[in-house]
DNA sequence: CAAGAAATATGATTTTTATCATATAAAAGT
DNA sequence: ACTTTTATATGATAAAAATCATATTTCTTG
């Protein structure tokens, strides 16, 4: 079992907040998972019993809608706690967690963040202060959704994902996902996405080598995804 | 000045954790206002300086698009708290507030919630529900948007309407909105809504008395919704 | 009450996006 | 290495939605 206190990616989450006794009790009852890419952390109503700090990779959390399609609603790195809304809620997921690589994940029982919350004034102001976050960004992503057009939108989350997750050396998006993963993102046909990226490849904005994606005009995305 | 005590909404949101002294305070440094139909609460980009309780009237918020467009983010009623995410996450307002019909709303000082934070762990834990609600419903709200045809979302939104805010005596929707606000909470142009709406009542699905609407087939806009 | 303004309604047209079809390329299994 | 499967790409077409134009109705206000 591997010590909390010395975990980097704690710096990065609400869980900063904690001291060095609580971080030696978490380390007693955290339990880590290895999920492989492609495999569920956590899926649509099932009861959450704690949450899960990402330790390593990059997830997506999706939701199914009623016409079938997978629409992620946001992605997850290091550093992230999922779960956290259910818990507080005390309700079902209403979302999915899937690795989109493979990921390391602690899960952290319920009733020993609950504590946190009850002792820890810093540590539950951290946790809403990331949901609150959560929520701005949720809102902004609606109103993307409903006003912007799927170009914007493409453009947008091009932006997005080398901002968030960076790039390689030879340029390309660090997180590769797969075209059909980028219109659940975007909230598109998979075909369309296809098509509007072959446009912008075609205009000399973007690069497309197999399935890595090379920004090329980046300013010229950030004027097309107003 | 009215006691907040004696507040019925207080009942309704998560104000209703505090204690006798607490309402006694609150009561001391609130501040009551009315607020005109189309009036501001406050604005996109504003710095809140505490949080608006809604005694009655309902609102809009809504975000100002990049196209020009204002899309409608949420209504609010009497219990709910506004500005309340802007507090926590010490940033200026993300969405604009404005009333829908005329509204009372009392002001109670950031320093003044912050000081039942500390203090009081329910009221924190509701805030904290609250917001996760919040945060769902947005979740939701966005995968509408990105999934679900314009028709899908006006049935949607009908039903919305008729459950949150409850019809009238002669069975039309309560709440009064303009065509161009329903367009700008559906999302869509609002040449689109006022078409879209046409054809249901042709469908004989709704009946339109002027600005009033009139569920007819609840069931029928509900299998439509999906 | 009349005139102007604003909101609602509807038609015509264009643009955007989804869907269906099919081809090609890449990945995976045997 | 070859076959099968899966992902990517592109064309053709259909459907959905936006835009522009113009009535018509309702609301305001002098």
């Amino acid at each position: 079992m591997s010590k909390c206190e010395q975990c980097i990616v704690r710096q990065f989450s609400s869980l900063k907040a904690l001291g060095k006794e609580e971080l030696l009790k978490m380390a007693n009852c955290k339990t880590s998972y290895t999920i492989k890419k492609g495999e569920p952390i956590f899926e649509e109503g099932e009861t959450l019993k704690g949450v899960f700090c990402i330790k390593d990779g990059v997830g997506k959390l999706s939701k199914l809608s009623s016409n079938g399609k997978d629409q992620i609603v946001k992605l997850v790195k290091s550093g992230e706690l999922l779960g956290q809304r259910s818990m507080i809620s005390e309700e079902s997921a209403n979302l999915s967690a899937i690795a989109l690589n493979d990921m390391e994940v602690c899960f952290i029982p319920r009733k020993e963040i609950l504590g946190f919350f009850d002792k820890n004034n810093e540590f539950s102001m951290n946790v809403m202060k990331t949901i609150c976050g959560d929520l701005k960004e949720a809102d902004d992503h609606m109103v993307s959704m409903a006003q912007k057009s799927v170009k914007s939108r493409l453009a947008e989350t091009l932006i997005y994902l080398e901002d968030t997750f960076g790039k390689n050396d030879d340029g390309s998006l660090y997180l590769q996902l797969s075209r059909e993963e980028i219109a659940g993102l975007i909230g598109t046909a998979t075909e369309s996405c296809i098509r509007l990226l072959s446009d912008y490849k075609k205009e000399g904005l973007i690069e497309l080598v197999g399935k890595k994606i090379i920004i090329l005009k980046r300013n010229e995305l950030i004027k097309l995804s107003n």
